[in-house]
DNA sequence: CTGAAAGCGCTTACAG
DNA sequence: CTGAAAGCGCTTACAG
């Protein structure tokens, strides 16, 4: 970018009659530069229309105000609101902090990929990851000393800092509410349980079981992968091995649409014959007809959860993994 | 972020016997060096695990590899998915070519704001802009000579680069597609027309009765925002004026899905009483029942598109603005 | 409260 | 094909 030659502190010192040092001080809010050459600078910066240049401080000061935010996925996750919303709550908290997001949509396949080189090029000054399926990279990253979180509990149980929704407080409640509405024979749709929530989930739907005072059938638990059709696929799966079945927890909303979609393909109709509830609430979930009982999450509080416990590791504040608790949002569907 | 120092040049120069220039240009990919020079700089950098400072290399080279892609909008535009397909496409792409994506989710209000000063800082080599209400910045930051594409057709005629879908004919599609089906009466709810698309949209509504003879009474054009809500304020105003509407466009599927949701409270049915086309064929079209009929656009080529016009601007090339079609995807809405 | 000076870690004409 | 040297535009002890 060769565009009309920016003015740099040089320029500023000259015009206000000061030193670099007391540009650099005033344009970093040193209070202890006087007044008055204070004003003087403020006054040629606004005449010079000048922007300094954050390479350059970035090179100097050893932070870039970069945080990267990655989410350890192929795009197709994107068709999923859900992950949209948290970005945007991470940006929020992190723009209003004067940082920026660096998105980085790509599986973290290994420690010598593409997003592992970049995170120790030194351009961030931190990262936040969503979607972990593996942390052995992030291990080394934290070991190097960069300030991560992770959104998701993380799959190993190192000491990460990392902020979840109660997920398996939403599988219990979720299961739960199907017994109190008269099911007798509840099936799950997991999402990939390679992946911690799923897995929580999943823990959440077999507690509901427990406190019920036995355990379900393993064929009443039918692996999806967070996608439309694996829930079609899983609840094809369900009724095929119970077609006696009368209620589902499906993982997320997306599945529960397909596994609805399914039933009603059967000429079988939700809630009468089949209840089903989803999780995430998301706009799926209110816009559908019948309305999808789901597990609320609020996503965007998980986003701005992530960018605040960054914000304060780099402020070197002790901070702790943070649990944000769900709501039974409850509609027609069950 | 003083981590266990890096190596620099410095280190990797000694190592391999070289200057630091020549370790410069092997890892510039310059093949000037000789090849047995070159390996025992890549055996260097192999041993040492080191890992180029891109902020140095900034700052000495003038390109960052960061792209900004910026949404001119608050964080709620994320609820629906349209927006991180796009970003993802785009992110993909910046990718292949070794460039980052630096997302920023505000509202470019003014050529003062924070995402303005931003975009002066150096900081990126580009900026894709998402969504834009207003190009004041946008002109000004061309001026300055920082490349800039834009995804949706410019508010005003300047040449700037841009990608836009066929908003027009995907308007006129579904609007025709409404009186294929017998529709007599058909009505719009239209996006922000303070956006091109949407006003694009409604061209092609217009267009589309034009040539059936006619023009639509003004009170057949009902504006939302592309919000669920807004859909439902917009079909009840079209059903208090217009008792006998049969067809309605909506210039997005989630606000065809608050029409919907209106109608079918009202006791109406889709699609024998009225008939509903939405636009973009997002996964909500796709897992609605009834099926949602919808124009479809490509999201992730729109961003891949956008991507692919600054990177061919980056290397120099000329480029053209670039307008992607839509296709009507029937199911059983209309 | 202030300035001179060294330094951050690369890149790139320039000269050979 | 290669190296010495200047430079990118800031920040930050250090000394006063």
């Amino acid at each position: 970018m060769a565009q009309t030659a920016r003015p740099t502190y040089a320029v500023i010192a000259k015009t206000a009659g000061v030193s670099e040092a007391t540009v650099s001080r005033v344009l970093n809010g040193d209070d202890s530069v006087h007044p008055d050459r204070a004003k003087r600078v403020q006054d040629a910066v606004e005449k010079l229309g000048y922007k300094k240049n954050r390479v350059a401080s970035a090179l100097a000061s050893g932070r870039t105000g970069l945080i990267a935010v990655v989410i350890d996925d192929d795009l197709s996750i994107f068709q999923d609101p859900f992950w949209g919303s948290v970005t945007a709550g991470v940006s929020r908290v992190l723009m209003e902090n004067e940082l920026q997001s660096l998105l980085m949509v790509s599986p973290v396949d290994s420690v010598d990929g593409a997003v592992a080189h970049y995170l120790q090029s030194g351009e961030v000054d931190g990262a936040i990851f969503f979607a972990l399926h593996s942390d052995a990279l992030v291990k080394r990253l934290a070991k190097q000393g960069l300030p991560i979180v992770i959104t998701g509990t993380p799959p190993s149980n190192d000491d990460f800092i990392f902020v979840d929704t109660d997920n398996f407080g939403g599988g219990l409640a979720a299961t739960k509410h199907l017994f109190s509405r008269g099911c007798q024979k509840v099936g799950i749709i997991t999402g990939d349980t390679g992946l911690t929530d799923a897995k929580q989930r999943l823990d959440g739907y077999h507690q509901a079981y427990r406190e019920g005072g036995h355990l379900p059938s393993k064929t009443l638990v039918a692996n999806g992968d967070y996608s439309f059709e694996s829930g079609k696929r899983a609840m094809r799966q369900l009724l095929d091995s119970h077609p006696g079945i009368d209620g589902v927890f499906a993982s997320n909303d997306l599945m529960a649409m397909g596994a609805i979609a399914v039933i009603q393909e059967l000429g079988k109709t939700v809630p009468e014959h089949i209840k089903v509830v989803g999780f995430d609430d998301s706009l799926i979930a209110q816009t559908a007809r019948p309305g999808l009982t789901s597990v609320r999450q609020d996503v965007v509080a998980l986003g701005e959860a992530a960018a605040n416990l960054m914000i304060a590791q780099l402020a070197g504040i002790e901070v702790e993994p943070k649990i944000l608790p769900t709501e039974l949002v409850v509609r027609e569907s069950a």
